[in-house]
DNA sequence: CGACACATTGACATTCATCAACTTGGGTGG
DNA sequence: CCACCCAAGTTGATGAATGTCAATGTGTCG
């Protein structure tokens, strides 16, 4: 079913209900095709619909006068691209897809009408919103605090973490159709610093990025250079259970680790 | 009363009746005082009450592992330091006085009591949260893709709207009690740096710093340094209202020039 | 009068941008 | 099927923006 992603990604930071799951997959019936670089909205849309990805890769991006670049986001399946943008008037930066895109248009009144009937949902959806703030907020981090390879290493565990939540990894590996001109607009480096960047990520045998997909070789190196600490994305108890992941531990166990830390 | 800043920056984005006024006000009964430097809420609280800036200037911060800061939003009088994020398990961030504050606690009940009662401030305070979310995006520009000039000129800009919107402005002048490091860590470039940027501003005749007041004094070139666009604030329709001001024209004569454009 | 925080200045180092060339790989038309 | 083409990646040389370090001013407060 379309909507898997969206799906997968609701149930890593709230407890979902059956027919939650139901209600969410109603949202996917419209669903609407793009090309790559084809605007999915653009700055100064007045919202008539919400639009969740689907498939494919998008990013949220501001021009500025001078004819530079900067991405704000990126968006890969189950990310809304305007969730509760209705609530202001317009758009004030555009949506762009950086690969073949397929998405969802929900009109607003179904939406409506699914929050109003499901409370739990709509708190649901708002965490969505109030996620996507707290990465913006690493975003700035990155970009003003960190070189060129914290940024990149950063940003590769951001989305390697998204990935997983979204149920589009497979073990250490993803997709990343993503060209390093767009990273390099994403992390406020030229492409050419980008490429010295990436380059020094291989040779270090952090990760492995080729043919549209990024392995992560060392992921506790890759980590600690990018200083990531995955709490911003408040994953339903996934601290715990990555440490138990790696310890070999058990529920019970994870609990006294827990009120210990 | 204290929500005086609250009510104008509300009544700035949205349509307040009379009797959200006095919901809003209400809001402000629990007012607690800080120093200067000391968190108001630290990164891993759990958010018990939410908590509304009514004197004095606050930042959201992060540390890094090798203790630079970076800041990712100032909190003005008027601005909820964490409005929302109750719904979320814990801060994932700090938020610290830059000087003396006084702040009100609003406790979750109360707060969940005005936006049943009134679906209308409900939006309102949703809109706020949004209005949030575009500013980080404008940071994330400011520190990828502007230089250090056009950074503190757009950072300039954006706080003297933010004032205005307020109804802290004193015309062109506005308090700013923020040491250069505070800007410069919100920047993301240095103390020094920041001086020498700061000191080109005034060498240039575009503002006024010392004091603790900031005064522009030549609001285009400024704007157009730092590429300011006030859209992303989303007013309620403050363009027109500015242009009516320059151009000494009418509310009719407004509505034909809005069209145009 | 210190003591202190903050602002300012100068000299030098580093990161990153810029420019320009070249390589590589996948697609496409003759 | 091959030749070409183009987007994307790679490399090297050089310059500009910014960081770093260290010293000196400047105003406020006790």
């Amino acid at each position: 079913m379309a909507c898997t992603a969206l799906i997968h990604k609701m149930d890593a930071i709230s407890d979902l209900r059956a027919d939650d799951v139901v209600r969410l997959r109603q949202l996917c019936l419209n669903v609407t095709r793009t090309t790559r670089f084809c605007d999915i909205i653009s700055q100064g849309d007045r919202p008539l619909a919400v639009h969740l990805i689907i498939d494919g890769w998008a990013a949220r991006y501001t021009i500025l006068p001078d004819g530079q670049r900067q991405i704000t986001a990126f968006l890969m399946p189950g990310d809304f691209c305007d969730l509760h943008i209705p609530i202001l008037r317009e758009m004030d930066h555009g949506i762009m897809a950086l690969t073949k895109c397929a998405y969802a248009c929900v009109d607003l009144d179904s939406l409506q009408d699914l929050t109003t009937d499901n409370p739990g949902l709509a708190v649901a959806l708002s965490r969505l919103t109030l996620i996507d703030e707290a990465i913006l907020r690493q975003w700035i981090v990155n970009v003003g605090r960190r070189d060129a390879g914290q940024a990149i290493a950063h940003l590769f565990c951001e989305l390697k973490a998204r990935a997983d939540m979204a149920g589009i990894s497979h073990g250490p590996s993803m997709p990343l159709p993503l060209t390093q001109e767009v990273l390099a607009d994403a992390t406020g480096i030229t492409p050419v610093h980008a490429n010295r960047t990436i380059q020094a990520l291989r040779h270090q045998g952090m990760i492995r990025l080729e043919s549209g997909r990024l392995t992560i070789l060392d992921r506790d190196r890759l980590q600690q250079l990018g200083g990531f600490d995955a709490s911003y994305l408040h994953l339903k108890a996934a601290p715990i259970k990555a440490a138990m992941g790696r310890a070999g531990i058990t529920a019970s166990d994870a609990s006294r680790v827990a009120s210990q830390s």
